[in-house]
DNA sequence: CTCGCTATTGCAATAATGTTGCAACTGCAA
DNA sequence: TTGCAGTTGCAACATTATTGCAATAGCGAG
């Protein structure tokens, strides 16, 4: 398991542990967004004593170390995707729930616009709106 | 109290109550966003016992109507705003915590870009990031 | 103006999500 | 192999939101 995740932890003096290394793996694994309860779900699935307060840690940790990122995506929960190297944007659909990345380069002149005008740099964006192929006009969720 | 949140709550066969009319009355005159404790809070100064549960069924029900709007602006709390005719955005300082409004024509060719290219319609967007005049470059929050 | 029906409220219990104190355990380096 | 500081599991707690239910109170009918 030579991924640079453990790397950076032992440079910096953390231990690696089979939990953190789960924790990893999940979340390299599936690509997605996942919460915090979904990845305890996976780990436990290999390695079944493993708490939640365990996974939360790791969490923190791994976003404190930039390894993992953590986004809101909506009212009450959080989602942790591993952190690319470009750095990546979301479109939340809120009829089915889907969620697409975007780069800056789909923003079109919106970051250069907001510095601007509003004096505002622009890090991670987040649209809230549907998909042209899922709910149609005025559908309700 | 001749405010159009009775309206529509009478004409839809609810009934006006003192909690509703305080809740919307707080909502107006902050202008702001607040959460549902900090709506509970000011409500109370002017009638103590009325209790969160209210506070929340309030919200929901105006929310349901249209009167007022639900944001998520961070993990964890929801914030609630009187609904405008014209639609807004948000600009959130992850340094300082202010949040700023921008209209749809603050958003330059995003909202078409995203339909043409990802098919999908914007409705709602929330932008993370920093002030210029708040935090310089790389400060820690 | 009074009355009664039913929407609404207050309260307390419960849920959902996340955090923390602490004793026991275990990586890792010597 | 051993020791100790970093980690873990557990249980308790914190925060935010939801719900069941009996008591209360709008509002329309009379």
């Amino acid at each position: 398991m030579t991924h640079h995740a453990t790397q950076t932890l032992l440079e910096l003096g953390y231990r690696m542990t089979p939990q953190r290394t789960l924790v990893w793996d999940v979340l390299r694994q599936s690509g997605e967004h996942l919460t915090a309860e979904q990845i305890c779900a996976r780990v436990q699935e290999q390695f079944p004593h493993v708490n939640m307060s365990t996974v939360y840690r790791t969490l923190e940790l791994l976003v404190e170390l930039n390894l993992v990122k953590e986004t809101c995506l909506g009212p009450s929960r959080r989602y942790y995707e591993v952190e690319e190297e470009v750095p990546h944007h979301h479109l939340v659909c809120e009829h089915c729930g889907k969620i697409v990345h975007i780069h800056d380069e789909d923003l079109g002149n919106l970051p250069r616009l907001l510095e601007r005008e509003q004096g505002f740099v622009a890090e991670e964006l987040t649209v809230f709106g549907h998909c042209l192929d899922c709910g149609g006009d005025h559908a309700h969720p």
